[in-house]
RNA sequence: GGUCGGUUGGCCGAGCGGUUAGGCAGGGCUCUGCAAAAGCUCGUACAGCGGUUCAAAUCCGCUACCGACCUCCA
């Protein structure tokens, strides 16, 4: 069954649920972001630009969107709280020799021009955890307060077991996990002294003599959990229930399980209504990860030094790429897999500019054709509307893309089609590769004097065509392919595009 | 070991009870000076075995592979 109301994937139940924000037309819309101790890699892009495309979309029907996503920088440890575990940025600002808040900076700012370079919209609000640490201490009193979390020498940790006691049936839900079964997982690690109970988890962390970043509380000179500053953050800019919540599959559990847990332990009830999960990159059919040294870096991409790599490949092109793949479904990087979406993304963008050229001229409507036409458009939001199927919503431009080429070859008039409806073709087109998928033209085409040299070319090769003098024209022709520029010679005359 | 998910044509990937997914690659044709581009067209699928059903890629069971999470990870 298909239809117009929004619908969205709920990992909280399983299921594909009617979107109804809490306070429409506002849309409160949090999504973890990245810890930023090293360069991002493809896979945290591509969670980035899944959300993006779901902000798009959003705003695009009508939602007035503030959207939230965080900048991590204190908190992340690089293992367990109870074995000797580090701050990865603390880490990395010791290695370096540099203030944790350089590392930062610098990272934050190599995160943002990536961000700019996928053309992701920057979000409403981008709160740092180091920036939150007043309200990160109030909430952990507020959880203490309550009853469900205790002091252990300094450091404050959850308690799980009172807090499965008071809430049942919440703690595990999101991760599909139940009790007996977190129990017995967790019972395997070793070493969790401080903690009443294994699956018990810190949310105040006394920090270790030579810890470079920590602040005053109450109970000790620390920092907070990892966990903490995504419940205060999101909560303090969007209320409490707020309508999407979103991040990486992988963080289902424990963090956005521990979320939850902080959320109901210090006000009694949900962060959000909507948990929405990107999946992961894989390479070589496993997870891309920088742990397990299995990550690409978006730069090698784009310049294609890679070993596993022929050539780069661009932005947009890796864009497009991650679009052909739903959200929720891994998807497996590849050389072949992006020359095809290279040559598919070129194909989809050489439609679009064909179909502003397109004229209209009054005929005798062709029925059916206007039908298939108005449908496939109308298909977009459909297919959209399901859960952000971004896959089947280019399917529909892609059936579009065969309607504009045979209006090119036909001589680019349009006359078995009302004037309405080639102009919902282009509005469709635009509104749906700009605004929702986020989609653009490859720079560098705009120039002026390019333009100009290149219409000089074509016309001096048109010539020597005419006067059938074809090894000036092939020379022009093959000069032209070398400098990656293609010449098409159409019904219309010729028209020229980069390879 | 536990939990969850996946296995679709040469490749990437949708679909998830009956209807063409789509992109890329390949064959044929049209257009073209030739090519490219574009159009038309063709072919090869649903891991295996069993079951439910009038009907199964789609539901159920078993088997075999693969992956994610359970430990930092988007």
């Amino acid at each position: 069954m298909q239809s117009n109301e929004l619908k969205i994937f709920n990992t909280l139940s399983r299921t594909k649920e009617v979107f109804k924000p809490v306070n429409a037309p506002f849309v409160g819309m949090y999504v973890c972001g990245p810890t930023v101790y090293s360069n991002v890699h493809l896979g945290n892009c591509r969670t980035f630009i899944s959300f993006d495309v779901v902000y798009r979309y959003l705003m695009h029907a009508g939602f007035k969107v503030r959207y939230v996503r965080n900048i991590t920088d204190v908190g992340h440890l690089t293992g367990d709280v109870d074995i000797g575990s580090e701050d990865k940025i603390g880490k990395m600002a010791r290695l370096q020799k540099l203030e944790p808040m350089e590392i930062v900076q610098q990272y934050t700012n190599g995160f943002h021009d990536m961000m700019r370079v996928f053309n992701t919209l920057p979000p409403s609000i981008e709160p740092t955890a180091t920036g939150h640490i007043v309200e990160q201490v109030e909430m952990v009193k507020e959880i203490i307060d309550n009853g469900l979390a205790y002091v252990q020498n300094g450091s404050v940790y959850l308690d799980t077991q009172a807090f499965i006691g008071k809430y049942p049936g919440v703690y595990g839900k999101l991760s599909g996990k139940d009790q007996d079964n977190l129990q017995t997982e967790t019972r395997a690690l070793k070493n969790q002294s401080e903690k009443k109970h294994p699956s018990d988890f810190a949310i105040w962390v006394k920090a270790p003599e030579d810890h470079l970043m920590h602040w005053p509380s109450p109970w000790s000179t620390g920092f907070p959990g990892w966990h903490l500053e995504c419940s205060v953050m999101s909560t303090k800019y969007l209320g409490s229930p707020f309508d999407i919540h979103g991040g990486g599959m992988d963080l289902q559990f424990p963090h956005h399980e521990n979320e939850i847990a902080q959320n109901f332990s210090a006000c009694g009830c949900a962060p959000s209504n909507y948990w929405m999960h990107g999946n992961m990159l894989l390479m070589n059919g496993k997870k891309m990860s920088k742990s397990d040294g299995n990550s690409v870096m978006p730069e090698e991409l784009f310049s294609g030094d890679s070993p596993l790599l022929t050539k780069g490949y661009s932005p947009m092109a890796v864009r497009f790429f991650m679009l052909q793949t739903h959200y929720r479904s891994t998807l497996d990087i590849s050389d072949g897999a992006l020359q095809a979406a290279e040559k598919g993304f070129k194909r989809l963008m050489d439609a679009y500019k064909t179909l502003f050229a397109l004229k209209h001229s009054d005929g005798s409507i062709n029925e059916s054709e206007e039908v298939e036409i108005t449908a496939a458009c109308d298909a977009c939001y459909t297919h959209m509307n399901d859960d952000f199927n971004t896959p089947m919503t280019l399917a529909s431009l892609f059936t579009l893309v065969n309607k504009i080429n045979t209006y090119k070859d036909g001589g680019s008039v349009v006359s078995n089609i009302s004037q309405a409806a080639l102009e919902k073709l282009q509005q469709t087109f635009k509104e749906f590769i700009e605004d929702v998928l986020g989609l653009k033209e490859e720079a560098s085409t705009d120039d002026k004097i390019v333009d100009g040299l290149m219409e000089l070319i074509i016309d001096i090769r048109q010539e020597s065509r005419i006067n059938k003098d074809w090894s000036t024209s092939d020379k022009i022709r093959d000069t032209l392919n070398e400098l990656e520029v293609q010449l098409k010679d159409g019904k219309e005359g010729t028209s020229w595009s980069k390879l």
